[in-house]
DNA sequence: CGACCGATCGTCT
DNA sequence: GACGATCGGTCGA
């Protein structure tokens, strides 16, 4: 278990990076306790060309100003009122590219996940989808341009790698509003992982 | 199964 | 004042 070379964060390529963020581990530690997920899903969001990005057309305003920082940061916005969304900025400062989590398979503090979640019993639920995730960790839109190479939120890699077979290339979730860019195949999974979201 | 719907509120126009 | 990078529930076939 180690973390993730900071070099890894200042790529531009990241649809790239999205895929090969698969497999790394999600980790929080907030106030002496430690929740971790391994990743199953995620979506790139490429910056100011992507109709589906809060960055398209080069928008900043104060909530999308955390996109253009330099990678390793988190950025983190209120969905529909009510979901935190997590993403990892990535690229060098001013390149606004992210990637959006939306799945993990638990692996510490599953107790914890169950408690800030509010589920009494296992389910599949707990960190399947992007709100729910945020949720289980602890995640909210107050850690948004965190730095993901400190203690509190950071990405790390244990060697476990996932073969190429095993992974899906599918277009993104929930962007209909992005018109032709809605089907860019940002999206990628693990196949037959029951933490990952959508239908079926 | 699939389609639809309500919850809920920060952000931007 | 409108709108979501969602979720979980309901309803009908």
């Amino acid at each position: 278990m180690q973390p993730l070379d900071p070099g890894f964060f200042m790529r531009t390529d990241v649809v790239n990076l999205a895929r090969e963020l698969l497999g790394k581990i999600l980790f929080t530690h907030f106030d002496g306790v430690r929740t971790a997920g391994r990743i199953v899903e995620t979506e790139a969001y490429a910056g100011i060309n992507d109709r589906a990005s809060h960055a398209f057309g080069g928008k900043r305003t104060l909530r999308t100003e955390i996109m253009y920082l330099p990678g390793a940061h988190a950025y983190v916005y209120l969905c529909y009122g009510m979901h935190h969304l997590f993403n990892i900025v990535t690229g060098p400062a001013n390149l606004p590219h992210a990637v959006l989590i939306r799945a993990l398979e638990p692996l510490e503090g599953i107790v914890t996940m169950q408690q800030r979640t509010g589920k009494s019993q296992w389910d599949l639920s707990i960190t399947r989808g992007p709100g729910n995730l945020s949720r289980a960790l602890g995640i909210q839109t107050r850690h948004s341009g965190m730095s993901l190479l400190g203690e509190q939120i950071g990405i790390a890699d244990d060697g476990y790698q996932y073969q190429q077979g095993q992974m899906v290339i599918a277009p993104r979730i929930g962007v209909a509003y992005a018109g032709e860019d809605a089907d860019l195949p940002y999206r990628f999974y693990i196949r037959n992982q029951p933490f990952v979201s959508g239908k079926k």
